[in-house]
RNA sequence: GCCCCCAUCGUCUAGAGGCCCAGGACGUGGCCCUCUCAAGGCCAAAACGGGGGUUCGAAUCCCCCUGGGGGUACCA
C-alpha cells in the first residue's frame, strides 16, 4: 500500500493517430485511468499528431470510440475540452517552437543541417566498421550563420557524467551520458518530434505522473535533461511493461491487425474485439490482470474493485503475452452473467449482420438456454439462425441417424415424435420433454438417440440449444413442419 | 555492435529471507452430471533458466552466464 499522492493526479494516455487503438495502448490507457480514478483526478486524452508522413486520418476518431467502448471516459480532451488545451499537438506547434528557440538561445540545443542522405550514409558506414551508431555531433560546435536551409533541431546532451531515471516500478536506472545521443527537437517541417512536445505538454498540462510504455525507457533520459534544461520538475514516471506477441517473437505493437497462431485468433486492435464479440467488461478485465494482479486470488472483478487495489508499483515489470484462451473464458463467464433480456439485446446486432431478421420475443425466450454456451456475442448466428429463418437445410439425410440407428429406425422415430408432438396441447418445453421422454423408453431408445434425430429434424444442426426449449421457441407448427419435410426427406433417400 | 530493461507451471500470475518439497486462474488430461454442445462439480499432471556467492536459512538479496525484450529515425 503506498500513499495518496502529494499533489492532484493528472495523468494523460497520449496516442499518436497512426493506426487504429491497439490493444497494447489500450491497457496503457486503461492503467493510467484505474490511477486517475482511484486518486480522484483527472484523466486526459491528448493527441499526439506530429508525424505528417504516418498520419491517418481516422485513426483519431476510432481511438476515442475504442476508448468510449471500453468505458475509458476522459475529463479533458481534444472533443471535450479543458483549461489546458488544445489537446491536440498540431494545434500547439507554436509552442514547441518558442520553447525550442528558448533551448537554442540558452545553449541547451543546436541547429543542425545535415541532410537524411548524410545521415543515412553515416549509418551505413557505422554499420559497416562496427562502430558506436548514432548522430556523430557534426553540427554541435559548428557556426552555420543564419541562412542554413532546411534544418532540424538537436538537444545538446551532456558530454559526460550520468543520468538517472527514477523509475516508480524498477527503481533508479543508471545511465552514462556517453553512450547518449544529440536527439531531434524540432523537425526540419517545424514539428517537434516526441521528446520535445511531450515535455512540453506534460509540463504545461500539470500531469502529475507519467505512465507510458516501456519502449520509452531508451530515451527517458533525454527527457530528463530536458525537464533539466527547461528547470521544471519532473513528474514521478512509471514505464509500462511491454504486451508480447504470442509468437514469442517481439512486441505485439509490431502488429497492426488480427492474425491467427497455432489455432488462436490474436485480436490486436480495440475494434477487432468489439467486432469478435467480446464484451468490453470482459476485456478491461482482461486487460486488468495481465501485467498487474488483482490478489487474493481472484480473476472477476470489477473496474472499481480493481481501483481500490491498483498501484503503480505493484505493476510487474515483465512484459508479458495476452493469455487468450483465458480471455475467452472471461468473456462466457461475463455473458453468463448478463442479464438475459440485457443480453438478447447485445446479441441482436449480431444476428442481423449475419443477414436475419430478429423477433425479439424469440430471442429473449431463447437467450437464458445459449448463455452459457456463447463465448463471443459473434458465435450467436451459429446457435440460434435456425430460429429466424424459415426454412432450414439439411445437406445430407443422414446427418439424421443418430448412433446405432439406421434410416428405418430413424423414419420410424421421427413418425412417433411427429405423432407425440401433434397431441401436445401444452407445447412448453416441460411437456414435451416429459412425453417424449417416455417415448423413448417406450421404443426402446436412449435420450439421446430419440432427441438427438428430432434435434437435426428442427434445427438442422446436431448441436443447438437445448432441444424442446427450442422447439417451444420454434412453436408447434413450424417444429411439426421441419419433422414432416425431415421424414419425407429420408423416405425419399430410402428408394 | 553499443546502451537499457526483464526472467516462477504451456500461458497470465501470487510470492517483497523462514508461513513454499511454491498458491490461484486459463488451457490440458481423467471422472461425475447430461438430450447435443456447453456450463457446473471433483481429481490430476505441470514452474522458481544455469552457476557462483551472502545467510543458521533464499523463488525472494548480490555477481556472472544464458535466454527473452526494447532502443539505437527529421516515428511515436
Amino acid at each position: 500500500m503506498s500513499q495518496t499522492p502529494p499533489r492532484p493526479v493528472r495523468v494523460r494516455f497520449a496516442p499518436s493517430p497512426t493506426g487504429y487503438l491497439h490493444i497494447g495502448n489500450a491497457r496503457a490507457a486503461l492503467f493510467n485511468w484505474l490511477f486517475a480514478r482511484k486518486y480522484k483526478g483527472v484523466f486526459i486524452l491528448r493527441v499526439e499528431d506530429t508525424d505528417q508522413k504516418r498520419y491517418v486520418a481516422d485513426a483519431e476518431q476510432d481511438c476515442q470510440d475504442s476508448l468510449r467502448w471500453l468505458g475509458l471516459n476522459w475529463d479533458e480532451g481534444p472533443d471535450v475540452g479543458g483549461s489546458y488545451g488544445p489537446y491536440r499537438q498540431s494545434e500547439r506547434s507554436e509552442l514547441y517552437r518558442q520553447w525550442a528557440g528558448w533551448l537554442l538561445d540558452n545553449g541547451y540545443a543546436y541547429r543542425c543541417n545535415c541532410t537524411p542522405e548524410r545521415l543515412a550514409e553515416l549509418r551505413a558506414q557505422q554499420e559497416k566498421s562496427g562502430a558506436k551508431r548514432g548522430y556523430d555531433r557534426h553540427c554541435r560546435d559548428l557556426d552555420l550563420g543564419d541562412d542554413i536551409g532546411p534544418h532540424v533541431v538537436r538537444f545538446k546532451m551532456p558530454l559526460d557524467g550520468e543520468t538517472m531515471v527514477d523509475d516508480m516500478i524498477r527503481g533508479p536506472i543508471v545511465y552514462q551520458n556517453a553512450d547518449l545521443e544529440d536527439l531531434v527537437l524540432l523537425k526540419s517541417d517545424g514539428l517537434p518530434t516526441y521528446h520535445l512536445a511531450n515535455v512540453v505538454d506534460d509540463h504545461l498540462m500539470s500531469i502529475s505522473h507519467i505512465l507510458r510504455g516501456d519502449d520509452w525507457i531508451a530515451t527517458a533520459p533525454l527527457h530528463v535533461q530536458l525537464y533539466k534544461a527547461f528547470g521544471w520538475e519532473m513528474p514521478p514516471i512509471a514505464h509500462l511493461p511491454m504486451i508480447l506477441s504470442p509468437s514469442g517473437k517481439g512486441k505485439l505493437s509490431k502488429r497492426d491487425q488480427a492474425f491467427e497462431e497455432s489455432g488462436v485468433k490474436i485480436l490486436v486492435q480495440v475494434r477487432e474485439y468489439r467486432q469478435a464479440g467480446y464484451l468490453p467488461e470482459a476485456v478491461i478485465n482482461f486487460l486488468t490482470n495481465v501485467g498487474w494482479a488483482f490478489g487474493d486470488d481472484r480473476e472477476i472483478f470489477t473496474p472499481e474493485e480493481a481501483m481500490a487495489r491498483f498501484e503503480i508499483e505493484d505493476i510487474n515489470p515483465a512484459g508479458s503475452k495476452l493469455p487468450f484462451e483465458k480471455l475467452i473464458w472471461l468473456n462466457n463467464q461475463y455473458i453468463q452473467m448478463t442479464a438475459p433480456d440485457a443480453l438478447a439485446e447485445k446479441i441482436k446486432p449480431y444476428l442481423e449482420a449475419a443477414g436475419l431478421v430478429v423477433d425479439m420475443d424469440k430471442l429473449r425466450a431463447i437467450t437464458p438456454y445459449i448463455q452459457e454456451r456463447l463465448k463471443l456475442l459473434s458465435e450467436a448466428p451459429e446457435w440460434l439462425a435456425f430460429l429466424f429463418k424459415h426454412e432450414i437445410t439439411i445437406n445430407d439425410p443422414k446427418q439424421l441417424l443418430q448412433k446405432k440407428m439406421d434410416a428405418e429406425s430413424t423414419l420410424k422415430a421421427l413418425k412417433a415424435s411427429y405423432d407425440t408432438l401433434k397431441g401436445l396441447d401444452d407445447f412448453s418445453h416441460e411437456k414435451q420433454e416429459e412425453t417424449m421422454r417416455a417415448l423413448a423408453v417406450q421404443m426402446g431408445l436412449s435420450a439421446g438417440q430419440l432427441f438427438g434425430t428430432v434435434r437435426v429434424a428442427t434445427s438442422g444442426q446436431p448441436v443447438s440449444p437445448p432441444l424442446f426449449q427450442s422447439m417451444a421457441v420454434l412453436g408447434k407448427d413450424v417444429s411439426l413442419k421441419r419433422i414432416q419435410d425431415a421424414i419425407r426427406m429420408l423416405e425419399d433417400m430410402d428408394d
